[in-house]
DNA sequence: GACGCGTGGAT
DNA sequence: TATCCAAGCGT
C-alpha cells in the first residue's frame, strides 16, 4: 500500500476536476451555485441520499421529482399518510427505506428541523454511517468522511489495497478519512462519488481521464481494474410459489397488505402460497381458478423467484379468507414483482371473461 | 459480522 | 443468459 498521498494535493486535484465536470443532478447545488452562496436544502439532500442507497441515479431522478413535488418540505412529508408514501415509493425497492423515511420525517418535524451534526443525524431512523456523513457534509458543510461503494473503490485503487472486501472496509474508511478536506467537504464527497460513477468505474476504469491518475498506486502498478478484490458471493437459490389474482364483479382486485417487516414489508400484494422448493397451494377463496401458462420470473437480492399465477372472477357477495377487495386500486402502488404478476394475469383471459369458453 | 432486504441497467 | 453492481441500513 502506498503511504505518501498528500491530502491537499489529492483533494485539490479532485475539486478542480469537480468544478469543471460536476454532473447536474436535481438534488445537487453545483459548485458554481455554491460559490454564489446558494445553500443546500437539508430535506432534499436527505431525501436524495436515502433514495440513492443502493439505487442508481437514473432510477432515483423520477422518484425524487415526484416526492418533492408532492411533499416539498419535511413537514409536508411528515403529515402524509403512510400508504400514500408507500405507494409513491412502489417500484424503488428496499421498502424498509420508505418506512424509515416516514418515521424520520416525523421525528425531524417534531424536532423543528434536521440536526446538523453527525451524531444527531445518525440517531434518526434509516440514517446510517453513510447518510449521516453525506448530509452533514453536503447540507451542513461539516468535514465528515463519506464512504460509499464508489469511495471504497476509488480509495482501494489510490492506495492499492489488495485485501478483499468486506474485510477491508474499515481500512478503506480510514484511508478515505485521510483525504477528506476541511474546506468544501460536501463537494469533495460528491466529487469522489462522481469520480467512482463516471471514471473510476468497476470493470473498465478510464484512468486516462482521471484527475487522480498521478496519485494512484493501482494505476502505477497497472492493477486498477482488478481492485477492489471481493470475496465470492454464494449463488442465489430459486424459489417457487403461486399467486392468486382475483377480480370481483365490480372490478375490485383482492389484495393483502404484507406484514410490516421482512420482504416487501408493508406493501400490497396478491394472496399466495409460501415461496419455497415445493409450495403448497393456498387459494384465498373457493372459485373456478384458471392456472395461467408460464411463470413470472423475478430476482430479489438473495433468491430467484418463479411464480405461477392463478386467476378467477368472483361474484360480489364472496368473502375471502385472506386479504380484502380494493375498488379503484392503482396497480402502480404494487411492488415490481406484484406488478409483474398483475401484468401476467392481464395478458390472460381475466378481463375477457371465460364463460363462453 | 453476517445476513436479509428490490430493482433495473451494464457487461 | 447469468452475473455484477449501485450514493446502505437494521438486526
Amino acid at each position: 500500500m502506498r503511504d505518501g498521498i498528500d491530502r491537499e494535493q489529492v483533494s485539490g486535484a479532485l475539486l478542480r476536476w469537480y468544478d469543471r465536470a460536476a454532473r447536474v443532478l436535481p438534488w445537487r447545488v453545483g459548485p458554481a451555485e455554491r460559490a454564489a452562496g446558494v445553500v443546500p436544502d437539508p430535506y432534499r439532500v436527505w431525501l436524495s441520499e436515502v433514495m440513492l442507497q443502493q439505487t442508481t441515479v437514473a432510477t432515483v431522478k423520477a422518484y425524487f421529482h415526484r416526492f418533492t413535488t408532492r411533499w416539498p418540505t419535511v413537514e409536508a412529508l411528515a403529515a402524509a399518510q403512510d400508504a400514500e408514501v408507500m405507494a409513491e415509493w412502489a417500484g424503488l425497492g428496499y421498502y424498509a427505506r420508505a418506512r424509515n423515511l416516514i418515521a424520520c420525517a416525523r421525528a425531524v418535524a417534531a424536532q423543528g428541523g434536521f440536526p446538523d451534526t453527525l451524531d444527531g443525524l445518525r440517531a434518526l431512523p434509516g440514517i446510517g454511517a453513510y447518510t449521516a456523513a453525506s448530509v452533514a457534509a453536503i447540507a451542513f458543510d461539516r468535514s465528515e468522511t463519506v464512504v460509499d461503494g464508489n469511495v471504497e473503490r476509488v480509495v482501494a485503487r489510490l492506495f492499492a489495497v489488495r485485501d478483499p472486501m468486506p474485510k477491508s472496509k474499515p481500512m478503506l474508511a480510514r484511508l478515505a478519512a485521510r483525504l477528506t478536506p476541511l474546506e468544501r467537504p460536501g463537494d469533495f464527497a460528491q466529487a469522489m462519488m462522481d469520480l467512482g460513477a463516471t471514471v473510476c468505474t468497476p470493470r473498465t476504469p478510464r484512468c486516462d481521464d482521471c484527475p487522480l491518475a498521478g496519485f494512484c498506486e493501482a494505476q502505477a502498478q497497472g492493477i486498477a481494474a482488478e481492485l477492489p478484490v471481493k470475496t465470492a458471493k454464494t449463488p442465489k437459490p430459486t424459489r417457487r410459489g403461486i399467486a392468486y389474482v382475483v377480480i370481483r364483479e365490480d372490478g375490485a382486485p383482492l389484495l393483502e397488505t404484507r406484514p410490516p417487516k421482512g420482504l416487501l414489508g408493508g406493501m400490497p400484494g396478491w394472496p399466495g402460497s409460501d415461496w419455497g422448493d415445493d409450495p403448497t397451494p393456498a387459494p384465498p377463496l373457493a372459485a373456478d381458478w384458471a392456472l395461467l401458462p408460464g411463470v413470472v420470473k423475478h430476482t430479489f437480492t438473495h433468491f430467484h423467484l418463479e411464480l405461477s399465477v392463478a386467476t378467477a372472477r368472483v361474484p360480489q357477495a364472496v368473502n375471502p379468507e385472506t386479504g380484502d377487495f380494493r375498488p379503484g386500486f392503482d396497480p402502480g402502488a404494487l411492488p415490481t414483482v406484484m406488478r409483474k404478476v398483475w401484468d401476467h394475469a392481464a395478458s390472460g383471459d381475466l378481463f375477457a371473461g371465460r364463460d363462453g369458453a
